[in-house]
DNA sequence: ATAGTGCTTTACGTTTACGTCAACGTCAAG
DNA sequence: CTTGACGTTGACGTAAACGTAAAGCACTAT
């Protein structure tokens, strides 16, 4: 049988490319929580997981708290129906969020193309 | 004739939803730089427009100094060739950046539904 | 004349997100 | 058994992006 695999903090923030001390801060902040073994910490996938998550809010420009309230989501607890209602009105909040992004994004993209366009027309002039 | 139309610091921070200490701070950067009619700032639709930029980039995540970079490549001088294909590759680097964002964005939304979808099943389980 | 409104600069304070020592524990290798 | 290699906890430092007085100018309204 092959038991769970797991990660010391140095193979996490290699693969993540981010420092020990960054791992640990998002740890100080209660995003991820890693086991211990002793004194060690030891990474599981699920910590992983939502380190990747993490970097991906941050390349967004969301706040940590932010972020760790939109991870802390999806491991909340979804038993009683007010819980879940709770959680698909965070849901939507979120989705606004990330749409507002989306179209930013888009927009941004759009208007270096047509920048670029420009540019290629006052290149084609000089030739 | 209609002259052209300006505004005053306290206008333009109202219509962005800023303080004055923000936009005070973006001319300190030298993200913008409005016209001065004695002692006081007077800005022009320029002004307005770069603001704009400014404040998309800062919801996108990018820090103020590249923005500054990004909105300084609008108004470079596109003149002389070499100047061109160093605009041209400069529109590259910042495309290839938005790419990443927007895949994260689609990431993010589509993972956002997937949960969303698992927490109806939920919650129509309980009904 | 003075009071009020709006703008100005100067300058120190604050929050976020880590960087950077310092000092110490632990365990395998020589 | 001591020397690395790797890990740990403080604790202070720092850069970015403003917040927040403090103090003063300019114009208008009473």
């Amino acid at each position: 049988m092959t038991s769970a695999p797991t990660w010391t903090i140095a193979q996490v923030a290699e693969e993540f490319d981010v420092t020990h001390r960054t791992v640990r801060h998002y740890e100080d902040l209660g995003l991820i929580t890693p086991e211990r073994r002793g004194t060690q910490r030891v990474y599981h996938r699920r910590d992983r997981t939502r380190l990747g998550l993490i970097l991906r809010g941050k390349r967004l420009g969301f706040p940590l708290e932010e972020i760790r309230t939109i991870i802390d989501l999806f491991d909340a607890p979804r038993g009683r129906r007010t819980q879940l209602e709770y959680v698909l009105a965070q849901i939507d909040e979120r989705r606004a969020d990330l749409d507002q992004r989306l179209r930013d994004v888009q927009d941004a993209i759009a208007e270096l193309g047509e920048f670029e366009r420009r540019c290629r027309e006052d290149l084609d002039k000089l030739a």
